[in-house]
DNA sequence: TCTGGGGTCCTAGGACCC
DNA sequence: TCTGGGGTCCTAGGACCC
């Protein structure tokens, strides 16, 4: 038996941990630049709006039902997602975090009705210890566990706890789900299935094997394997190696000006470069995209990506924010008004088993090592950006505004006393 | 006016090999 | 008239997840 743990609305959840006075009441949570719609409250949710909605499609009905608005404070959200999986790792050795506010845990071994008592107990301690609303939902296999969590999301009877016990069960749950209900159903197969006929999840877990995996690919075959109790996926416990770091930002504003756009990539790539030494790992391969409104009907498009090779794997902020400013100089074309750029890096290896490399020596290699470190552990005490890379820009006006940001309680001292 | 950020996996098709 | 068979590797694009 698998169990899923999903944190409820977790950006909203974690924004009333401190402002208990919005509980009942109405709140979103907004993406970067304020853009975005990614956490709603249940009240938002029954007004119709859309997860990663345009939030200016809204401004009207959230002045109207007087609904709270945020801009996102990540550091909030994963501090207190680490003390929820803290939590549930306290009760289960095998576990794995599926994203910053679930987790799958293993039960297998256990007694349903000794299951049943630990995922109550469970969701009581997380609620009490952290002040987060989780919903659970358990069953044979992983697909099973999230079809589980959404009939305890969607129904109220089950006060957040749902097991599928048995194949009766199972079929009476599965027929309540929509297609796009089930881990791995998206919109593109939700309006193949449903041009087909296929609606609930039962109808889908119907489906022969040669027509799923004909039309869904092998992922497709898995899933229905999975809903008729077939196990195909399992837990990854351990830290799974990165294949790619990606920090991309949309602008602030348009930006037309070259030596903007060079500061933002510079800021990417050195945010990427820092990513990748958190994670112990080297490149070898540099992209960068950039690109203009694509929402925007009026001014003129332009969309560009380059990839190119490093000399030699690394880490070395200079190195990775050198080689993004070059693909820059290239793709660049003026007269258009940018809105986004990415850096990513590709080819990660980890750091212990670096490769020598004859243009590179070990102690040019050992220097750049010291200088990162050095780097790295100013930002950690000081907070992030207290240094910075001269190509990063002063005072950048690219950068979008979070106005709505609240203070980051838990991370912060100087920001804890703004509690009032 | 205003539309996020960060990932993974799979497949088809082309290039190439013998 | 009539043009093989079997394989690998790479990439772009599309699907999905949160």
């Amino acid at each position: 038996m698998y169990a899923v743990i999903d944190c409820n609305n977790f950006y909203v959840s974690c924004e009333r941990v401190f402002q208990p006075h919005l509980k009942k009441r109405p709140v979103v949570v907004l993406s970067n630049n304020d853009g975005c719609i990614i956490s709603r409250s249940d009240e938002v949710k029954r007004m119709g709006v859309k997860m990663g909605s345009p939030a200016f499609e809204y401004h009207d009905l959230f002045d109207k039902e007087n609904v709270h608005i945020f801009s996102p404070n990540f550091p909030l959200y994963a501090d207190l997602s680490s003390r929820v999986m803290r939590t549930i790792s306290a009760l289960s050795q095998r576990l794995e975090v599926y994203s910053i506010d679930e987790a799958f845990i293993d039960f297998s071994n256990f007694s349903t009705t000794l299951i049943e008592k630990q995922c109550i107990l469970l969701k009581k301690l997380i609620q009490k210890n952290i002040g987060i609303p989780v919903s659970i939902g358990v069953g044979t296999t992983m697909t099973l566990a999230k079809a589980a969590n959404e009939v305890a999301k969607k129904n109220e009877r089950f006060a957040g706890v749902c097991l599928i016990k048995n194949n009766t069960e199972r079929d009476k749950y599965l027929v309540t789900l929509k297609v796009d209900d089930i881990w791995g159903i998206g919109a593109g197969l939700r309006a193949f299935l449903n041009a087909h006929g296929i609606y609930n999840a039962y109808k889908l877990a119907q489906a022969p094997d040669l027509w799923v995996k004909q039309y869904m690919t092998i992922s497709g075959l898995k899933t229905v394997w999975e809903l008729r109790g077939r196990k195909c996926h399992d837990l990854t416990s351990e830290h799974v190696a990165k294949k790619s770091i990606i920090s991309s930002r949309t602008f602030g504003r348009p930006v037309t000006i070259y030596r903007e756009l060079v500061e933002s990539v510079s800021t990417y790539a050195a945010r990427a470069a820092e990513k990748l030494r958190e994670e112990g790992e080297v490149a070898s391969f540099v992209s960068l995209s950039i690109r203009t409104n694509l929402h925007s009907s009026s001014q003129k498009h332009y969309y560009n990506t380059l990839t190119e090779s490093l000399s030699h794997e690394t880490d070395y902020s200079p190195t990775i924010i050198s080689s993004a400013v070059q693909i820059l100089k290239k793709i660049y074309r003026r007269g258009y008004q940018y809105k986004k750029a990415c850096v990513s890096l590709h080819e990660l290896s980890s750091k212990d088993i670096q490769q020598q490399h004859l243009f590179y020596s070990h102690e040019k290699r050992q220097k750049e090592d010291r200088t990162m470190k050095a780097v790295d552990l100013i930002n950690f005490e000081f907070g992030s950006g207290t240094i910075e890379f001269a190509s990063q820009g002063k005072r950048p006006g690219w950068k979008g505004n979070a106005v709505k940001r609240t203070p980051r309680y838990t991370t912060k001292w100087n920001e804890l006393l703004e509690v009032s």
